[in-house]
DNA sequence: TATTTGCGCAACCGTTCAATTGCACATATA
DNA sequence: TATATGTGCAATTGAACGGTTGCGCAAATA
């Protein structure tokens, strides 16, 4: 069973589940709410997201808050670097202009 | 069948071909040399990719060399956008450097 | 205490995926 | 012309995927 970052976002329903957590903790069944799917399709969907480390939990009581951990996504925006150059400068400028402006860095 | 960018980059044999191409143009042969798995198996994977258009085909001859199309990677990127403030500040400061600095802006 | 609610887990099902093998066809090359 | 080479395409296979239904369990609630 392959288990990583890219596969975990490779289904839109995942992507979306992503983009709501963003936004806030929530549990399966309200989440669920916002879909089509069953709420334990969308449990096996936030498996999924915690196995490769992209949501943990928060238990109060018998409700499970999932939270969007963002570290994991990093690896997708890491593989992507040597691609940007390819298709903005936007990133080029930023280099330069954070080596002028290394002392304004907080 | 779900052909979007996002599917195409989820298996790391895809993702390493577009690297490979990114650095220059080649043919399926050429690059079946670098996998284990047949040519076939990688012409496969080249069909995906040609479909969601992250690479093209230049015919000479007998031969194809396939090339890699940046753009649609940016779809990834465009996706990453709105996570990317809650890992690093690093693109908040590239904003407010950016409005300090548009005249030097090309 | 009895009932409702939120949840994960397991079994099952049809579809998609990744890979292999075998083939046909066109282009080079002897 | 005969042969070798580069390629795409079709059929097949086993594994993985995404979904459903049914269940058990613990926590909240009546």
């Amino acid at each position: 069973m392959r288990r990583d970052v890219f596969q975990a976002i490779a289904d839109p329903t995942r992507r979306a589940i992503l983009s709501l957590l963003a936004m806030g903790a929530m549990t399966p069944t309200a989440l669920a709410e916002h879909f089509d799917s069953s709420r334990q399709a969308i449990s096996k969907h936030i498996q999924i997201l915690t196995e490769c480390q992209l949501v943990k939990q928060e238990q109060t009581g018998r409700e499970i808050y999932y939270h969007f951990n963002s570290k994991k996504l990093k690896e997708v925006d890491k593989w992507l670097q040597p691609f940007r150059a390819t298709w903005d400068t936007r990133f080029d400028q930023l280099d330069a202009l954070l080596k002028n402006n290394k002392n304004k860095k907080s």
